[in-house]
DNA sequence: GTAACAATGTTAATAAAATAACAATAATCA
DNA sequence: TGATTATTGTTATTTTATTAACATTGTTAC
């Protein structure tokens, strides 16, 4: 099944939702209510489910549990992923926080970086390694996605190698536009930018 | 002018992009230079700049710093911004090492953290106050603009605050989904969000 | 039991974004 | 000079995403 971005962007928002709803014992719930939790229409709640085939049995609206899991079995793999931190800065380590405690199919396995300060040290819960091991680490851990939060200058030369060794995806949180070839999935998320346009949009407003 | 999001996105980096060329002594670049710069088509890259009306002069592609030019006075504001960072952990840290020695509209003048180790402290270049200082240091300070980067327990109270002292923009990285008045602008990443599409897009990929 | 209501699933319409098509024009070169 | 090429600015087309419309079907109230 080939899911619009934008749906599978959503289908992650719907199921930490619904996972709060679990907590506050919830186990039923309308798309208006849940569309309402992220501030969107329930329209487009109903057409994504729609799309991932999802249908409540009852006019209850939808079954929390159920949900849930039908949600995880489109978007999550059946296997653990292993995931690396590269780059173990401020940024990296903020990345890594999330992980901490979370029980998912995402595994934070290791983290690379070339401070000595910071190799072999376990850093915001995972192991830090220096660059050089990348090869052997991402082979050894069976490492498949890539979160980079490295400084600009080596960002483009460490994805050339990790696209080399096998890495699947790639979260880039740096502002140099990478290049990868087919087959390896490339996400850029670039915060000057998003300020940027903030700024922007605060001017325009005012006027 | 009112531009859409994705063209002032695209402007922000086209401008990076065109200092970049600054740098390299380049005065002049074709559109599908700039458009190759950041993985995107030619066509992209005129359009947005006919949006904006620029027309370059000669055939020898675009006058780059007349182009920065163009585009600074599009997405600038004529005066300095004031932006604060809201949780000075590690996120909050990397955002503000964005800040630090560049020279633009944008500037951070505060940070905020209930943490008494960081409070009245210079933390990445800026000063951290206590929660309790927003309403005045907001009014002091002439802050417009809110980086929220808090632990998700105290997003949705702290933004409410914001909004009721004046603060005009708001970039949330927490995973709270936040509800704003009109006339405030807000926009929200969610960095789980994305990892977790990157392992959708991954998965997808390998079948 | 049935009328009124509330919620869903789906198709249709609209809006937004990206891409393609192409005329216009400067530069190059035979 | 005149043909060819390269690049732009703009309009038209296509694709993608969002929103609206509505028939269907449980549920509730009487």
């Amino acid at each position: 099944m080939k899911l619009p971005g934008k749906t599978v962007e959503r289908l992650s928002k719907y199921r930490r939702t619904l996972l709060e709803c679990l907590n506050e014992k919830r186990n039923f719930i309308y798309s208006h209510d849940l569309a309402a939790r992220i501030h969107i229409t329930a329209v487009q709640v109903r057409r994504d489910l729609m799309l991932i085939g999802y249908s409540s049995v009852l006019r209850k609206g939808y079954d929390v549990r159920e949900l849930i899991d039908t949600i995880s079995k489109i978007i999550d793999s059946e296997e653990s992923i292993h995931v690396a931190v590269i780059g173990i800065g401020n940024l990296g380590r903020a990345v890594a926080g999330y992980f901490k405690g979370k029980r998912s199919k995402l595994n934070l396995v290791a983290s690379f970086d070339n401070d000595p300060q910071k190799i072999n040290k376990v850093i915001s819960g995972v192991k830090c390694y220096p660059y050089n091991d990348i090869e052997r680490m991402i082979k050894e851990l069976d490492i498949r996605i890539a979160i980079l939060t490295v400084p600009l200058d080596s960002a483009k030369e460490i994805t050339e190698e990790m696209v080399r060794y096998g890495i699947k995806g790639i979260l880039n949180f740096t502002t140099i536009p990478l290049n990868v070839p087919s087959g390896v999935y490339l996400e850029e998320y670039d915060m000057i930018t998003s300020i940027e346009k903030v700024a922007y949009f605060v001017k325009e407003n005012k006027i």
